[in-house]
RNA sequence: GUCCCAGUAGCUCAGCUGGAUAGAGCAACAGCCUUCUAAGCUGUGGGUCGGGGGUUCGAAUCCCUCCUGGGACGCCA
C-alpha cells in the first residue's frame, strides 16, 4: 500500500477543491483525539467561496474520498476525518522497519553535501564545565542527525587554545606557579592560578597589562611563552579526551584557534585589500553600522589579533577545505552578536556562502539564577556530575538487577545517558537551572526511562526467541493484539520517525528526537502493560515483530542524541 | 539606554508555520508485582497560557504595547 497516506488524503481533497495542493497539505492536521481519526481537514477556508457551511462542505468532501488506504472517512462538524486502514498500514510499517533496521529513518536530503559543525570547543587550561556540556552534546547530536539526513558531517572541535587568557595564565604562573603542582594536577592547578589572577587583578590592575604582554610575546614566538603554551595545551587535552571517551564523542578535527595563527595575516590583507578596515581608537575594525551592528574588532591597538579575526580565518579555511554547504556554530546564545558580526564581515567580503553560516545558540546553565563564571571560579565540573550519576546507576543496578553481567559498563551507559538526555530533552534556547537532584532522577521523562524501556523490550525478544537475522516479513495479522488502539498509536509513532529526524534537522534542535524517544517509550509501556506478548502462541510473531520494531526505533533515536542503549539493565 | 532570548499547573517543561475539550513528567494522594525487568502501569486533585490592546469565523500560537527574569553591548573568548 501507499504509505504516504497524507499525500493520498491531500490528493483526494485536491480533486474536490480549487485550493492548491500545498495549502491543503498545510491545512491537514492530526486530530487531538484518536477517536476522531488519524487525519483531519478543516473546511472553514472553503466556506467563503463555496457559500456553504463548513459542516456541509465537510460532509460532501468526506463522501467523495473512497481511496482504500482509508477504512473510513467521515465528516465531524466542520472537519473531514480520515481513518487509516489499520491492518495494511501496520503491516507496511512493520515490514519496512524489519527490513531497514538501523537504516530506518534515514533520509537523502543532504546527499553529496557537506556540513561542518563547530562544537564543544573548550578552553585549554580551564576545567570542562557543565557549560561546555551543552555545546558538546547538542553539537554531537546535530552531527548525527545531519548524517541521518544524508549529509557528510564534519565535526570540528575549535579548541580555545589561543588568546589573551594564555598571557594571563603565563603571568600568573610566573608569579605564583609551582611546576610540580601543575604536573600533578594540571587543570586543577592551572585553573587555580587563573582564578587567582583575576582576584589579584582587581587589586593590581597592572596585571592585566602584564597578561597582554605575555600574549603578545606568545604571538611573536618568544621561546619561553611558546614552551609554556605547549605544555598547558598538552596536559589539558589529555584530560579532555577522558571526558570525550566517557561521553563517547569523537571529532574529525581539533584545529583550534592556534591552528589559524599563521593564516590570519592573509585574512587581514584581504580585508585591507577591500578597504574594509579602518582605525578606531588605535584598533583596526570593520565598520558595520549599515547592518546595525557594533564594529567588528580585527586587530587590537597593540597589534594582537582577536576572537573575530580567528573565526573569520577559520571560516575561510573551512570553506576552502571542506566546501561546506552549511556551517554550524554550536555556541551559547550570549555570543550571538559576535557571530552576527563575523557573518556580516564575510558578507561584506563578498562570499556568497556567508549565507550558509548558522549560529546555533542555546540557553545557559544557571546557578541560583545567574550565569556560571569560570573567571570567578564559580563552576560545576562535568566530571564530578558524571561520577555522581554513574554511582547512582550502580546503586540502582545493585538493588534492582544484582545478577546483571556487565554492571560497570551498564552503569556508565545509564549514568552518562541520564546527563546527556537531561541536557537535550528541552528546547535548546531555554536556560537550565543546574540541579544535581534533577540529573539524578531516573524516573519519568528521562534517559534511563527510555533505556529501561529498550532493555525491557529486548528481554522479551530474547525470551520469545525472536530471531533478528531471519527474513521474517508479515503478510497479514492473525490477532487483534497488533491492531488495537494502543498498538495503533505506537505504529503511527514508529512511522513518524523520519519526519521527526527531518524536523530536528530543520530546526537544528535535538530535543525533538529526545522527546520523540520518550513518546515511543511511553506508548510501548502502555501497550506492554495491557497486552501479554509471550503468553499466547496465536499471533506471537506479529507481537514480537512490533516489539522488535520498537527496539529498532528506540535504538536509532537514542543513537542520534548520543545515548547508549544497553540490552539489559 | 539599545539589542537578543524566555515567561503555560506548586516545580521542570511540551504544544507556538492559527483550528475540535490547553498536554506530559516531577511532587502529593489512591491503586497495580505467584504471570514478559515496578528505572514500569492506572487513577485523583491542580491552569485568568505574565498583563492589556489588536488582526481573524477562530489566538497559548500572529501584530503592537507594557511588566518580570536571563543574556549581550570595542580591544576576553
Amino acid at each position: 500500500m501507499n504509505m504516504n497516506v497524507k499525500e493520498v488524503f491531500a490528493q483526494a481533497i485536491y480533486k474536490q477543491t480549487e485550493i492548491s495542493l500545498e495549502q491543503i497539505y498545510r491545512l491537514i492536521e492530526v486530530p487531538k483525539h484518536p477517536s476522531l481519526g488519524d487525519l483531519a481537514f478543516p473546511c472553514f477556508l472553503l466556506a467563503k467561496t463555496w457559500k456553504k457551511s463548513p459542516a456541509s462542505i465537510a460532509e460532501q468532501i468526506a463522501q467523495s474520498i473512497t481511496e482504500d488506504c482509508f477504512s473510513k472517512v467521515e465528516a465531524n462538524g466542520p472537519y473531514v476525518n480520515g481513518f487509516i486502514h489499520r491492518e495494511s498500514f501496520t503491516i507496511s510499517v512493520l515490514n519496512q522497519i524489519l527490513y531497514e533496521r538501523e537504516n530506518y529513518g534515514t533520509l537523502s536530503d543532504g546527499a553529496g553535501k557537506t556540513i561542518v559543525i563547530d562544537f564543544s570547543s573548550p578552553n585549554i587550561a580551564k576545567p570542562f564545565s557543565m557549560g561546555h556540556l551543552r555545546s558538546t552534546v547538542i553539537g554531537n547530536a546535530l552531527s548525527n542527525i545531519a548524517q541521518k539526513c544524508g549529509y557528510n558531517a564534519v565535526k570540528i572541535n575549535h579548541l580555545g587554545d589561543w588568546g589573551t587568557q594564555f598571557g594571563k595564565l603565563m603571568a600568573a604562573f610566573k608569579h605564583w606557579g609551582d611546576e610540580d603542582k601543575v604536573r600533578k594536577q594540571p587543570i586543577a592547578e592551572l585553573f587555580t592560578l587563573y582564578t587567582k589572577f583575576h582576584e589579584e587583578a582587581e587589586i593590581h590592575p597592572q596585571l592585566i597589562d602584564e597578561g597582554r604582554q605575555w600574549f603578545k610575546k606568545l604571538e611573536d614566538g618568544d621561546s619561553e611563552a611558546v614552551y609554556l603554551w605547549k605544555w598547558f595545551r598538552e596536559e589539558s587535552l589529555k584530560e579532555f579526551s577522558k571526558i570525550y571517551q566517557l561521553l563517547n564523542i569523537s571529532f574529525d578535527s581539533f584545529a583550534g584557534e592556534a591552528f589559524y595563527n599563521d593564516k590570519m595575516g592573509e585574512t587581514i590583507e584581504k580585508l585591507q585589500g577591500q578597504n574594509l578596515l579602518e582605525v578606531s581608537d588605535g584598533a583596526e575594525v570593520v565598520d558595520l553600522t549599515d547592518v546595525s551592528l557594533p564594529p567588528c574588532l580585527i586587530k587590537k591597538s597593540d597589534g594582537a589579533t582577536l576572537y573575530a579575526t580567528r573565526d573569520l580565518t577559520a571560516a575561510l579555511y573551512r570553506q576552502e577545505h571542506y566546501q561546506f554547504s552549511k556551517a554550524l556554530y554550536v555556541v551559547g546564545h550570549e555570543q550571538s552578536v559576535h557571530f552576527q558580526q563575523v557573518f556580516a564581515v564575510l558578507e561584506k567580503m563578498g562570499y556568497p556562502w556567508a549565507k550558509s553560516m548558522i549560529h546555533v545558540p542555546f540557553g545557559l546553565y544557571l546557578q541560583n539564577g545567574k550565569k556560571m563564571s569560570t573567571r570567578k571560579g564559580r563552576v560545576i565540573l562535568l566530571e564530578n556530575v558524571l561520577q555522581e550519576t554513574i554511582r547512582l546507576a550502580e546503586q540502582n543496578i545493585e538493588q534492582k538487577n544484582p545478577t546483571l553481567e556487565n554492571k560497570k559498563e551498564v552503569a556508565k551507559q545509564v549514568g552518562v545517558g541520564a546527563v546527556i538526555f537531561h541536557d537535550l530533552k528541552n528546547y535548546r534556547m531555554n536556560n537550565i537551572e543546574f540541579s544535581l537532584e534533577q540529573m539524578l532522577t531516573f524516573e519519568g521523562e528521562t534517559g534511563p526511562y527510555v533505556q529501561y524501556t529498550f532493555a525491557r523490550a529486548c528481554s522479551i525478544l530474547q525470551k520469545g526467541n525472536w530471531n533478528i537475522n531471519s527474513n521474517f516479513s508479515l503478510k497479514k495479522l492473525a490477532t487483534n493484539d497488533v491492531v488495537n488502539d494502543d498498538s495503533w498509536e505506537l505504529i503511527k509513532l514508529l512511522f513518524s520517525f523520519s519526519n521527526q529526524v527531518q524536523q530536528a534537522f530543520i530546526q537544528l534542535d535535538p530535543s525533538i528526537i529526545a522527546k520523540y524517544t520518550v513518546d515511543v517509550a511511553k506508548c510501548f509501556n502502555k501497550y506492554y502493560s495491557k497486552v501479554k506478548i509471550l503468553t499466547n502462541n496465536n499471533g506471537l510473531q506479529e507481537r514480537l515483530a512490533l516489539v522488535y520494531a520498537v527496539t529498532v526505533v528506540l535504538k536509532n533515536g537514542l543513537q542520534l542524541i548520543g545515548v547508549d542503549a544497553p540490552k539489559s539493565m
